[in-house]
DNA sequence: GTCTATACGGGGATAGAC
DNA sequence: GTCTATCCCCGTATAGAC
């Protein structure tokens, strides 16, 4: 609704109230937080806001696509999904850090605690949850732990049963250190838990 | 505050209450849910509801004492559990038992809902989730791991690092079924899921 | 695109009769 | 211990001037 087309001044409102919303959401969640805060946050009165937005489920849906579009999105080409597969270790090592990665950034933290407070609220969240997030990642690790196994570099074993074992100590080393985050407390014994989860992934199932 | 001691006819009002705002607490969050729609499921007015309880947050500290002290808190003595760990592959069949247990039961189910919702939003029940959940897990797994190693039953390693891969898998797909749960979907796909990660984790760990 | 003003329903909570 | 009645604030959202 905003008639900003090329560079017009003073753009950038609807961000800014992403911006805030997201921030607000991932503290207080969706019910908690009220449009006049959001309004407030940006520094405009709550009508203004109504020429951005539809409404306050409208900030929420833009706010939602973020949370799960960004995790391991780029499309990794099955080619080179395959061949990077085949060198064992690296491949596991690569999804490591982006998780690690996503863990520590800022960013990525507020979309992660906005989704754990609304995963059990909201329909569509949980649905694209299970989608853009279970089942990629599980179908990404499990075709390269499949390629592994025919490889000869890791036991052969289910790979599907392989991919959630190695995504659930994932998830929850991440889950761990957000909540350290919420509190405020260091997060330096979790500072190389990634690695150790994986190191312990990779001598179990290496041969 | 009600003052039925004994047997006094139409008591159990506050344990009605509590169910109520347990169920609507776990459908729409602490926030989504309001104290007029708790006393109207219980079928009293509000006011009356006071009677019970000083407030709304009284009530959610009642149900979030429940959330924490329900998990695996039967404090098992050490001795015991060592007794067990020694067997091996049984003490884990146990502990996965009981998480499943737990992930299948109606009420249990209401409360981990719950708990998600609030965890990112309640120092409270965060703390007590990552003292009586996960710090109690760890060191139940960890001793008993522990000891399997100096038996010779699993392979060595970070006894630690060793009870994070167990637990987090536990809590992957524990989280998975309560999704799909919320969906109303079929959570028959889940339904030996425990198992076949006990059994994978088993093989990855035993000499 | 932002403001002031306003509508109006719902929220938590209390007073006082029965 | 429960009811009716009421208080007052806060929530989302809209109308219309600038």
């Amino acid at each position: 609704m905003p008639e900003n087309r090329g560079f017009r001044r003073g753009e950038g409102t609807r961000d800014k109230i992403v911006e805030a919303a997201m921030e607000l959401f991932a503290e207080h969640g969706y019910k908690g937080t009220s449009v006049r805060k959001i309004a407030a946050k940006v520094g405009i009165r709550e009508s203004a806001l109504y020429n951005h937005f539809d409404n306050k489920e409208a900030i929420f849906m833009a706010i939602a696509s973020r949370a799960l579009s960004t995790p391991f999105d780029e499309k990794k080409d099955p080619e080179s999904l395959s061949e990077y597969a085949r060198k064992g270790k690296p491949f596991l090592h690569r999804f490591m850090t982006e998780f690690k990665l996503m863990t520590f950034d800022k960013k990525h933290e507020r979309l992660f605690r906005f989704l754990v407070i609304e995963l059990m609220q909201n329909e569509v969240l949980r649905r694209g949850f299970e989608k853009e997030f279970h089942e990629a990642n599980i179908k990404t690790l499990s075709t390269g732990l499949f390629i592994m196994m025919q490889e000869g570099l890791i036991r052969s074993s289910d790979p599907i049963v392989t991919a959630n074992a190695f995504l659930g100590q994932m998830f929850y080393v991440r889950l761990m250190v957000s909540l350290l985050k919420a509190d405020g407390k260091p997060t330096t014994p979790y500072s190389t838990a990634f690695e150790k989860q994986l190191d312990f992934f990779w001598s179990s199932v290496s041969v």
